[in-house]
DNA sequence: AGTGGTGTTATCATTTATGATAACCTCATT
DNA sequence: AATGAGGTTATCATAAATGATAACACCACT
């Protein structure tokens, strides 16, 4: 699987598991403490994320790290 | 849990499981096509890396990506 | 028409991960 | 003592993530 590809399904994983909670983007970025324009880019997939920030999304969203990364491979 | 146990708790855990399957750092580092500094450096929780390069190391190893994060939070 | 909420895209500066190399340490083996 | 395998640490350049801001689009509602 191309690096490409794993941007796009890890943000689109988030989009999904954000929507499930009825959170904005806004919201959860403020909750993460940071920009919302900078999680719209992540949930396009546009950019390598680091564990760090995926692991802000995680508690914010209430779930395991594990989740947001769990993609079939 | 702050970032840099994080990284800690990432790089203990890719140890944990490279050593579980007997393969030295260089032999994983060739693999995945990073040097074995580098790995060191992630072993020892002294980066938070992107999700690509766990994604590499997963490959390699032959497990799950959400193997890699799935640490007790 | 205006207002507010949501999301997107572009841009820039700054921070940091990564790629790469080299020097070093420990330990086992010859 | 010498060699080699495994691992560590420091350093540097480069690529890229992040922080931040602004401008824009869309939609619902008044």
């Amino acid at each position: 699987m191309e690096i490409g590809q794993l941007q796009q399904k890890i943000g689109a994983r988030v989009r999904t598991l954000r929507e499930s909670k009825g959170i904005s983007q806004q919201n959860l970025a403020a909750i993460c403490n940071f920009e919302k324009a900078n999680l719209s880019r992540l949930e396009a997939g546009r950019t390598n994320p680091t564990v760090s920030t995926l692991y802000k999304i995680s508690q914010a969203l209430e779930i395991p790290l594990s989740d947001i990364v769990d993609i079939d491979d």
